[in-house]
DNA sequence: GATCCACGGGAATACACGGATG
DNA sequence: CATCCGTGTATTCCCGTGGATC
């Protein structure tokens, strides 16, 4: 690196450390301790496990609604409290001698974005139930479902799964369905997804589903107000701008937020301390409109982040064909794949939305045309936030 | 020795096009 | 004209292997 670059890099940061205070707290992948105007949804999926106040466990459910509708934020959230509350309340009974014996079930959240194999999914939730770690290998599937059976038999309090993203690829509906087949009989689940019920096939062994709708334009500016006063310097957020924001982005939160981050980072870019109509304008063309949560993209295998990494700088001209990106990417030496598994990746990629295939109006001569690889997500947003995992 | 899972590699299949054939 | 064939590329699909871990 040459003097200037060094040099590039300290005045990038200083605009950076003027205005962003907290990248944590302004990364659209990330949900709050208390997330912002979804208060009667917390309501509803209360009133639904109210019966686990009393020792009981609810009925399974679905959790509905569409893309950025906060559904995720909600669940986590609420399950991270109660499963909070739950310990709380077990360490209680061993420590008092009036103990009673109905204790609050436990709570479980399980991202299949994350989770995508049986073995996994029992691991997962036996892995939060049990005080000792679990091994992730050497062990079989059949043997871990055992140890989580083993472990709700032996007490009388059950447990209640938040599963989060039944819509992610890689797991189908009948395979969830052999998986909460296989949960003891006092587990709960209650399944979050995007799909209308009547779609999902899940929704045969549940007692209920939860709707919930897309935030109303007032509520989403408070959302991109609220986050923007906890990760910006004062003032950086006008809320012109966040209405704006939130006008473009209809309804879906992530999609707010991403382009929050944007023209965050466009500001930065630029070393200005507040964000401007022109950084809004930027970030609004660099976020796709139907884009690919970026939930899904961090969800990937290392590897194939690295191969994203490294794709979102290609120019046109790398982009141009599958092949051509293949061969560019691969010949990054931070890169240690094969061009067969690289290609292969793009294709798995472009099969769950990540990156779009886009056939090529000119043909050339021989063979079968090409198609361009396209990105599926905002490439300022993957790149900044890939860099400050790293 | 067992187990899970990411990789690698390659076979099988689909598609595009031009030219030959019926 | 409709169909088939050969060639070349794109895309999909499948399975064995090996690292990491217990």
């Amino acid at each position: 690196m040459d003097i200037d670059a060094r040099i590039e890099r300290r005045r990038r940061r200083g605009g950076e450390q003027r205005l962003v205070r907290d990248y944590d707290a302004l990364s659209p992948v990330a949900h709050l301790d208390e997330p912002v105007g979804r208060g009667p949804v917390v309501e509803r999926l209360l009133d639904h496990l109210d019966p686990v106040f009393d020792g009981t466990l609810p009925p399974n459910a679905y959790v509905h609604g569409p893309f950025g509708a906060g559904k995720s934020a909600v669940v986590t959230a609420l399950f991270e409290r109660l499963a909070h509350v739950s310990t709380r309340s077990r360490d209680a009974i061993y420590t008092t001698t009036r103990a009673r014996s109905s204790a609050t079930p436990r709570f479980v959240y399980v991202d299949l974005r994350e989770t995508s194999s049986e073995f996994a999914f029992y691991h997962r939730v036996l892995d939060a139930l049990a005080d000792d770690p679990v091994p992730e290998h050497g062990v079989g599937t059949e043997e871990i479902r055992a140890r989580l059976h083993g472990a709700l038999d032996a007490s009388r309090m059950g447990v209640v799964v938040a599963v989060d993203h039944v819509d992610a690829p890689g797991v189908d509906d009948a395979d969830l369905v052999a998986w909460f087949a296989g949960l003891p009989s006092n587990a709960s689940w209650l399944a979050v997804g995007r799909r209308d019920p009547a779609d999902v096939a899940l929704c045969e062994y549940t007692a209920r589903d939860i709707a919930v709708d897309a935030y109303q334009r007032r509520v989403l500016i408070d959302v991109l107000m609220t986050r923007a006063s906890s990760a910006l310097a004062r003032q950086a957020l006008g809320h012109t701008l966040a209405r704006r924001i939130a006008e473009w982005a209809d309804g879906n939160a992530h999609d707010a937020l991403a382009a929050l981050f944007a023209a965050v980072d466009h500001a930065a870019n630029a070393q200005r301390d507040r964000v401007r109509e022109a950084d809004v304008t930027a970030a609004l063309a660099d976020v796709p409109h139907h884009s690919v949560s970026l939930g899904t993209v961090f969800a990937l295998p290392e590897n194939k982040r690295l191969v994203l990494r490294k794709l979102v700088d290609l120019d046109q001209e790398d982009r141009r064909s599958v092949t051509a990106t293949t061969e560019a990417v691969a010949a990054d030496p931070a890169v240690d794949l094969s061009p067969g598994t690289i290609k292969r990746y793009l294709y798995e990629m472009a099969e769950v939305g990540v990156v779009e295939r886009v056939q090529t109006a000119e043909r050339m001569g021989k063979g079968r045309t090409p198609s361009r690889v396209e990105l599926g997500f905002a490439p300022t947003v993957f790149r900044r936030l890939y860099d400050l995992r790293q």
